[in-house]
DNA sequence: CTATGTGAACAGCTTCACAGCG
DNA sequence: CGCTGTGAAGCTGTTCACATAG
């Protein structure tokens, strides 16, 4: 999606599977697989037509509509990711936020639209009211388990966990964790650090 | 590491496969695999000695050292990343944030050691005096490319990107790519938004 | 008897290659 | 003639299962 709205924006009407995966690193077949996972819509001998294939895939990946999201645990990196505008760009607004700490519960976060803190127990209520179905979980580690399944008690359905640990909820909540020191420790790991000495060989 | 640290504080001297994995949601052959790439750590009929297990693949890894990294790109994200502490925890600390705006540049940030915000002009000098190897690249998607570029002229070797874009850098420079909204979008497509609705079925 | 390390079997994903359509 | 859609082939990564060690 992203790179169609890029060929969009520099006026390409039509593009080949070869030209996608091009600019995307993929081979011009996976592109095709994947797009055939969704349907047909492609043109033999031309391609895809940008602004056809762009509202075709915002229909099905529901990126067409906004999305209500909450945000639990406003510490440091909460609060970063409340003033981060790239959300709301891509169509998700934060109309909730929640943490455990009584001293944080009923503070004003600033912002377009500002937000009050709320105790855990007033989330299924605003679940329900906002029709709140995805939660970006930004608690301390040890926490993270235990507000996980609260929120997935609550009614959320799906859970955008920063909190460097593996959640286990049952039911139909599904997880992405994001575990940001993770990324730099493999990118050290890969750069030049210790991969490439000769006393620590990888086997093979 | 995490679950290794966690059994660890939990007064565990050792772990078989088949815990490590459970803790985790992987299969013990996939633990055994895993492990196996680096070395044999493993005792037969007893499991993997959790301390002897920690210092050997810290060692591996690279993570017995700190290591530094800089920032680049001081808009709302790089801010935010900057005032996280989860770097630092494993071992990371930002010496040096940069950005493109004559506005921003020579600017203070605040924190336990205070940054001032550098041209990227310094970039390879800076580099060089603190040895950094991997960069966070905060900067607005149409910058990204050219900066990544950049950074690759510099000498860093390891390039954490948050813009939604695909980057492409030649040489020995090892990107990771980490799209916020990417995982919400896809959470919310999961989660009983569009993929459960009967006109809007994945073929199979 | 327990739990590793590892070839062998298997599964899933990627690439190939080509028929068919505009 | 160009480019899609898609079975078939190829490959990578996961799981199985067992010989081996404590």
């Amino acid at each position: 999606m992203r790179q169609l709205e890029a060929f969009q924006t520099a006026g390409r009407n039509t593009v080949s599977s070869r030209d996608l995966g091009g600019a995307l690193g993929l081979s011009d077949a996976q592109v095709r697989k994947d797009l055939g996972y969704f349907g047909q819509f492609g043109h033999p001998g031309v391609g895809y037509r940008v602004p056809e294939l762009i509202d075709q895939l915002r229909r099905i990946l529901g990126t067409d509509k906004k999305t209500n999201a909450l945000l639990v645990g406003v510490g440091n990196l909460g609060r970063a990711l409340l003033s981060y505008r790239g959300f709301a760009k891509r169509g998700f607004e934060v109309v909730a936020v929640f943490d455990n700490d009584a001293a944080k519960v009923g503070v004003e976060i600033p912002g377009v639209h500002p937000l009050r803190v709320q105790s855990l127990s007033e989330m299924p209520g605003t679940i329900q009211r906002h029709d709140i179905r995805v939660g970006i979980l930004t608690v301390p580690a040890p926490a993270a388990q235990g507000v996980a399944e609260a929120m997935a008690a609550a009614g959320i359905r799906g859970i955008l966990n920063f909190a460097p640990v593996t959640l286990r909820v049952g039911g139909a909540v599904h997880i992405a964790t994001v575990d940001l020191a993770e990324h730099l420790e493999q990118l050290a790991f890969q750069s030049g650090g210790v991969a490439s000495e000769p006393d620590l060989p990888l086997r093979e």
